[in-house]
DNA sequence: CGGGATTTGTACGTATGTATG
DNA sequence: CCATACATACGTACAAATCCC
């Protein structure tokens, strides 16, 4: 996962693309869970903040929704669509 | 402006819904400049990673676009319709 | 062009609340 | 009751863009 904090591209904006792309590639698959927040703190070395941050973004793209108490899980697919 | 901490609904949603209303209501009208997010801060109370949390649920709402180093602004009116 | 003031953007650490199991 | 996991909020620091003198 790595993050590069000197990137041109913001940190949680490079932690949004890393995760969509595994995402859009199946590599997580639709209704599983995905890595905890903890678990992807530890994965890209960024804080608790800029992971929700990142998460924020997919959750608006709507490709993630978050149950409190239970994880973060990857929506059905059906393709791009916004709100 | 007032926000209630304690409310059922958080703070932050709280102001996104009160500045959303006043936009929709022409008290702000588009393309104008909005008050600063610390001039936020001081009416509503709340901290600076409050309000900004307010600013990107109207952000991606498409009621406002932030200009680094000029300001918010209210967006042209073309009613609802997100990306 | 320099430099300060203003304003938004990003990031971290921390504390507390709520939901689930 | 406790552990885990997400949600909200505050304070702080620094970066980048813009504006104005």
């Amino acid at each position: 996962m790595r993050i590069d904090p000197d990137g041109l591209r913001a940190p949680y904006l490079q932690l949004a693309d890393a995760l969509r792309a595994r995402i859009e590639a199946g590599e997580i698959p639709p209704g599983r869970k995905v890595p905890s927040q903890t678990e992807l703190e530890e994965e890209s070395g960024l804080s608790r903040n800029t992971v929700k941050k990142a998460l924020d973004v997919l959750k608006n793209e709507g490709l993630l929704v978050t149950a409190p108490g239970r994880g973060l899980f990857v929506v059905e697919r059906r393709d791009i669509e916004p709100a």
